[in-house]
DNA sequence: CTGCATCCCCGCCGATACTG
DNA sequence: CAGTATCGGCGGGGATGCAG
C-alpha cells in the first residue's frame, strides 16, 4: 500500500517514496518553507548574478518591504543557501551572496519557474473552465 | 539592471527571467500556490500510481482533515491537475485520478524531493551552525 | 544604509458537528 | 462514503517608527 503519512502511537510519520520522516524532520517540508514563502524564489533569482547589496536587493524587488527583505534574507542564510558579508564602511554595507548550496537551489527554482510559464496557460484555462461550470 | 519586480503607476509588476507579470497573473505564483500548501504535494505523490478514492487518500495521508483533503483536491481540480469522477454506487463513491498535466507537475515534484533529500544534512547543519553561532 | 520592534490584519488550517 | 458548515488559533506578512 503506498502509505504518505501515518499516526504512530506517539509520533506523527510521513512516508515520501517509500522513506518515513517525522513533521519536523522531513527534507520536503526544510525545502518547502524556502520555496512557499512569498519572497524566497524572488531573493534566490536577485542573486543569480552574483552578490547584491541590501539595498540593491530592495531596488530590484520594489514590492517587498524591507522586514520581510530582512526577515527572508536571514531565513536563508540560516539553512545555507547564501552568505552575508558586513563590510565596515561608514555607514555600513551588507552585501549578499549565493552560496554553492544556493546556486544548487536556484537551479531547482528555475526549473519551476519553466515548467510554471510553459503550463501556465493550461493552468488558467482550466481554472477559468472549472469556474465557469461551477459559478 | 537585474530587476525582479517593480512598481509602475498603477499596478504592481515583477519581473520573472526577463517577462513582466502582474501579482495576479504570475505563472510561478499559481505554481506556488499548489507547492507551498501543506498538502498539495503529498496528494499529488499519492495519486501517482493511478486513481484513488477519497477514503483511500485519508488512509494514506492520516494527519489530514478530511476538510483539508476535500479543500486540497478541490484546488487541485480547478487548476487542472486531477479528475473528480463520481460512481452512482449506494453509499456513492469518489475518485480523483491525475490529469497529463498533473503527471507532468508530479514530475517536477518528484525533482524538489530528490533535490530535498541530496540537500537536507547540508541544510541541517548550516541551519544548526547558524543557531549555536547566534543563540 | 541596514536592521529591529511593534501593532495588526487576514487567510491557512485544525477540530468538531451535521447532511445526502 | 463523501462531503459541508462553523468556530477559533496561529502565523505570515504589511505599515510604521526607532536605532546604530
Amino acid at each position: 500500500m503506498n502509505q504518505i503519512t501515518k499516526t504512530s502511537a506517539a509520533e506523527k510519520v510521513m512516508v515520501i517514496c517509500g522513506v518515513a520522516y517525522t513533521m519536523s524532520n522531513c527534507p520536503v517540508r526544510d525545502v518547502l518553507d524556502n520555496i512557499g514563502g512569498k519572497w524566497n524564489t524572488l531573493i534566490i533569482q536577485g542573486l543569480a548574478d552574483g552578490p547584491v547589496r541590501f539595498s540593491a536587493l530592495r531596488r530590484m524587488i520594489p514590492d517587498i518591504s524591507q522586514r520581510m527583505l530582512t526577515q527572508t534574507l536571514r531565513d536563508l542564510q540560516r539553512d545555507g543557501f547564501l552568505t552575508r558579508t558586513v563590510f565596515p564602511t561608514q555607514p555600513p554595507s551588507v552585501e549578499y551572496a549565493l552560496t554553492d548550496l544556493g546556486r544548487s537551489f536556484l537551479a531547482v527554482v528555475l526549473q519551476l519557474v519553466t515548467w510554471s510559464t510553459d503550463n501556465h496557460a493550461q493552468i488558467r484555462d482550466a481554472r477559468k473552465a472549472y469556474d465557469e461550470a461551477e459559478g
